[in-house]
RNA sequence: GCGCCUGUAGCUCAGCUGGAUAGAGCAGCGGACUUCUAAUCCGCAGGCCGCAGGUUCGAAUCCUGCCAGGCGCGCCA
């Protein structure tokens, strides 16, 4: 009977395993007194950037070198001199550099731990069930005043994607869009609409000061104004009715281009429901009890410079409105009893501002300052014909996501969108984007998935295909390039749960990029020899290598999908 | 003035908890298709990692100060 590993052979496995027998030797070097019995510090395993170093280095000796008072190179002799490794784990140990040990893994190992990620398939790179970790992203969150434009579109496919790769890796993801419908935006927007309803039979009707320009306005003027005869109505009246017909209508437009986008949210909050329901009352209530809120001016404060707030804000302005910072506070508060371990919210990075003043409320809430999280996500430039395009609903120079997705397609918009970390600006360049050839960065990795695809096509024809007994079939892979690819590989889980702590879902982007060049760099050796090619005269061989096919294929895939972008089958 | 972010190849950017010769794409030059998809690959060229100190066995990475750019500092939303 084959035996079947309960824990994925991923890179991490082989981490764990390499420093557990790290430790034991080092026990037994101390125990036997061949090193001074000390406290055994932290040190660092890691994959070495030079293929000389080994599979993995570790710094163990030098970092025991100052309280050992020995060279790390004798530590390091010392250690591989009595390596506890029964099992035969490694191929190669040597001491290197300043005191290193750099260890090369037994070849099998690799072949098992590639087995076993094409038997996961779409589920390599899965994380265990941790129903105890529920997050709650907030992102997007436009007003519903005007369509998605560019910088949304950045937002929701960094949102969607840290979602999809959280919820991979088994945390609990509740996606959220927190409509902002209760204040004097709605209302700008029915004055707007309702401005343009009368111009169609007077021109010279009176247009709001700020008010909503776009040509998106004049649509919703035609559609409200031929469903009712809004000028019949009371002033107040039409606008009301303008300002909510409007608001629902884009609300409708924004979720038909998020789900385009291949965006769902689990909850679209209503911040009038937030407000009807009593939640900011409550939570006045309660930071009055604490002694917190305090009147100067006919305003109402909220004393958070005590939380490292530069200063107090003001939460009920003199004329009896509040603030959208009073909203906010009900908004987290209620998120927070909605019972949630994390939170975290994406935000244009011109809203930095409101960070500290929000992290010092949840403070006097008592709310732990790791709850809460904010992603500030630098702006989207965009560049058409070599020019910078500023961004204007004014000038009407204003990109709508959904035009990018009408002229650029899904898959290159949010695939351009993850190529740079959140916090570095974005130029975006339509035409480059817009060109379906080789420039465009997202075909490169589709092309692999594709071309795989395509080998196993020729294979098939060719009466070829996967053995039953993938371990053995997986001994025959023996090419440098084939070994790095498996090590590669593996490294795809830890990558998915490093993005989960440092929320960084630009690195998944990277990462694949890297397997795909990888991998078309082997398929390339095969047209300067043909004893290289994937389907070879060998049939043993060839399964052997339409397995490392199959790997690259279900990372791939998976990476893609955790993107939102698809794994076309040909192109 | 204060705060946040950024400064890496001609351009746009990666660089994981500090690690052993700093990477990619584009642009430039030169090569590879009668055989698994050339939307690919190979080679060449290109860098005081903004500057100066500090911590460390070891710094693009951490700390401090300066310089440059972006953004924010309302009883706006």
């Amino acid at each position: 009977m084959l035996h079947r590993p309960a824990t994925s052979q991923d890179l991490r496995f082989m981490k764990e395993k390499l420093k557990e027998i790290l430790d034991t030797t080092l026990d037994h070097c101390m125990a036997g007194g061949l090193l001074k019995e000390t406290a055994v510090p932290d040190y660092v395993i890691e994959v070495p950037n030079n293929p000389d170093h080994g599979h993995f280095a570790t710094n163990l000796p030098m970092i025991l070198a100052s309280t050992q008072k020995t060279a790390p190179r004798r530590i390091a002799e010392v250690l591989t001199g009595h390596l506890q490794d029964p099992g035969n784990f490694f191929e190669k140990v040597e001491v290197a550099g300043p005191g290193f040990i750099n260890f090369t893994i037994d070849r099998g190992r690799w072949h098992s731990a590639l087995a076993d990620m094409v038997r996961r398939a779409e589920n390599f790179g899965r994380g265990k069930p941790r129903p105890e970790d529920r997050f709650n992203v907030e992102f997007v969150s436009a007003n519903p005043t005007g369509p998605l434009h560019l910088g949304h579109g950045r937002g929701a496919a960094l949102g969607d994607t840290l979602c999809r790769i959280l919820a991979f890796r088994g945390r609990s993801v509740t996606r959220e869009f927190y409509v902002n419908d209760a204040g004097l935006q709605i209302r700008l927007l029915g004055e707007s609409i309702l401005s343009r309803i009368r111009q169609m039979t007077d021109p010279d009707a009176p247009f709001p000061e700020n008010g909503y320009h776009g040509d998106y306005v004049l649509d919703l003027a035609r559609e409200i104004a031929a469903d009712r005869a809004i000028e019949a109505m009371e002033e107040e009246d039409a606008i009301d009715y303008c300002a909510r017909q409007g608001k629902a209508r884009m609300l409708k437009e924004i979720q038909e281009d998020l789900e385009r986008f291949g965006v769902r949210f689990d909850v679209w909050y209503s911040e009038k429901q937030l407000l009807d329901s009593g939640s900011l009352d409550r939570a006045l209530e309660r930071l009055d009890r604490a002694g917190l809120l305090y009147e100067e001016g006919g305003a109402l404060w909220i004393r958070t410079s005590r939380f490292g707030d530069d200063k107090d804000r003001v939460i009920r302005k003199s004329d009896g409105r509040f603030t959208y910072f009073a909203s906010d506070i009900a908004y987290h508060l209620d998120k927070r009893e909605r019972d949630f371990t994390r939170s975290v919210d994406l935000w244009g990075a011109d809203h930095h501002g409101y960070v500290s003043r929000l992290r010092g409320a949840m403070a006097a809430f008592d709310i732990p300052g790791e709850w809460f999280s904010v992603l500030l996500i630098q702006l989207v430039k965009l560049w058409k014909r070599g020019n910078e395009v500023k961004m204007s609903k004014r000038a009407g120079t204003y990109v709508t996501l959904r035009e990018l997705m009408d002229e650029v397609g899904v898959d290159a918009v949010r695939f351009v969108f993850m190529t740079k970390s959140h916090d570095s600006p974005l130029d975006f360049d339509v035409d480059l984007v817009k060109k379906k050839d080789s420039d465009n960065p997202v075909y490169y990795v589709q092309y692999a998935h594709a071309r795989i695809c395509s080998v196993f096509r020729k294979a098939r024809e060719e009466g070829i295909g996967l053995p039953r007994d993938l371990e053995r079939c997986a001994a025959r892979l023996v090419l440098e390039e084939e070994m790095a690819m498996i090590r590669r590989m593996t490294e795809f889980p830890s990558l998915l749960e490093d993005i989960c702590r440092v929320f960084e879902p630009h690195r998944l982007t990277y990462y694949l990029t890297g397997l795909a060049a990888a991998f078309h760099r082997y398929f390339n050796l095969g047209t300067k020899n043909p004893q290289h090619r994937i389907v070879v005269e060998d049939r043993e061989l060839a399964g052997a290598r339409l397995l490392l096919a199959a790997g690259v294929r279900t990372v791939l895939a998976n990476g893609l999908a955790l993107l939102g972008v698809s794994a076309p089958e040909k192109m």
